[in-house]
DNA sequence: GCGGAAACTTGATTCAGATCAACAAAACGG
DNA sequence: CCGTTTTGTTGATCTGAATCAAGTTTCCGC
């Protein structure tokens, strides 16, 4: 866990949609409380219950939102590059409603709350790119929702694989990007269930070896995993 | 299903805390294109998938937002007064995720999507009030997704006679405020589970005759239900 | 007030998925 | 390279909740 200089990720930042059309002044305004830091895998960055001191952004790597309840923990949703996390939070300056610990090597950049709330204040285009920001989120965790309730763990994993295949460049074969145990916990399941469950997609022409699938006709398995893009498209 | 002469309704509208701070001259460019109308119980407000030109706020009743995929269905959340609904898919321009219908007989408002939108750039206070509500939206959803996957069909049930109990003044008994099936559906379980359930609460002092909800020791269905402000509160 | 429909209850059965237990296979550290 | 730890697989069993199948009660229109 080391401390970044930070001049150096500025025009990073600058670039990201939420930070690109904002005024100069007030980007620096935010710049100058900020700090970008890298975590290990597995590090928990926030505890729910916790007031809303910094907002997140995820320049890469990836985040695990999840939360806890009378000793039971389930996992929300994942923050992928480049977006923000618990921006409803410090919206309205409440405590966090989930915990988040990154998944794998991360570099997060944390900006100071009160100075998000003030430039927003200020600045009209970043108000427009944060609310924009906020809804996307919003319609993510709800997709996810659908996913969770509306499918069965092999119709998420059907899923899950066809989303893979398309963000590996549509090839036949690809690797799956994490363990299966961090898979079955991103699709709700556990790992006995996942390894049984990619048993079970055989018939559709998926097959696995090790961490490589392979999935013989697409159009076979699209048939099964009936793929919407009212749940599965990230951009919609 | 009539439609209301809507300048009647005006000074409500105006206290919503969406509009009582924004400028006069912008709050009557909405107006302009807003209009009020009620209708009875069951009907299908918008369909998931079309695009959104309205920005829908339940001004009284309840409004069920269900999502369905592959000939299933389920509840997601519940819209109660006064609170806006498909916000993020207005301010994103983007089709519905979700499809909402009413619960009971209720009054709704629509405004125009365009028109929100230009008034968010042209009204620094209105902008304020959409982020803040739009946060609340989606940390209610949040709620909802805890309280699904955290706790058993058992326990939500426990936690949403808390609930009611509170909100209907923490009497000893009180009565449900929707038909059963519908509380059930709310719940996310079947009519015929939430009579067992009902059985099931027994022995933590609930006692149910008809609609009529009688909780003899709070205490005690509290250390059963463990009620947490970071789902059950409303307000955080 | 009667007859039919809808809502609710109760019991039996089924099912998806979790849990438990044992083992196999990688990954890793020295 | 070997021994240990972690990760993954497989089978057996358990459980919460859905479904199916009767019933019963309540509601409502005529």
């Amino acid at each position: 866990m080391r401390l970044d200089l930070f001049e150096a990720d500025y025009p990073d930042i600058r670039e990201l949609h939420l930070f690109s059309e904002m005024a100069d002044a007030q980007f620096m305004k935010l710049m100058r409380g900020a700090y970008v830091q890298n975590f290990p895998p597995r590090i928990e960055l926030i505890t729910e219950g916790d007031s809303s001191d910094f907002l997140h952004i995820v320049l890469s790597g990836s985040v695990d939102l999840f939360s806890t309840w009378n000793g039971r923990e389930t996992s929300m949703s994942t923050a992928w590059p480049v977006s923000t996390f618990i921006l409803a939070a410090t919206i309205r300056d409440a405590p966090y409603l989930m915990s988040a610990r990154t998944l794998e090597k991360s570099r997060i950049a944390l900006i100071p709350s009160r100075d998000v709330r003030a430039v927003f204040d200020a600045d009209q285009r970043f108000a427009r790119a944060i609310v924009s920001d906020l809804a996307q989120c919003y319609r993510s965790v709800v997709k996810a929702q659908k996913n969770l309730k509306l499918r069965s763990s092999l119709e998420r994993l059907a899923n899950y694989l066809l989303q893979q295949q398309k963000q590996s460049g549509s090839a036949k074969g690809f690797d799956l990007r994490f363990e299966k145990r961090r898979i079955a916990s991103m699709l709700g399941m556990t790992p006995e269930n996942l390894s049984r469950a990619f048993k079970a997609l055989r018939p559709y022409g998926v097959s696995i070896d090790g961490s490589h699938v392979r999935i013989a006709d697409l159009e076979d398995l699209k048939r099964f995993a009936k793929p919407d893009p009212l749940i599965d498209d990230s951009a919609t």
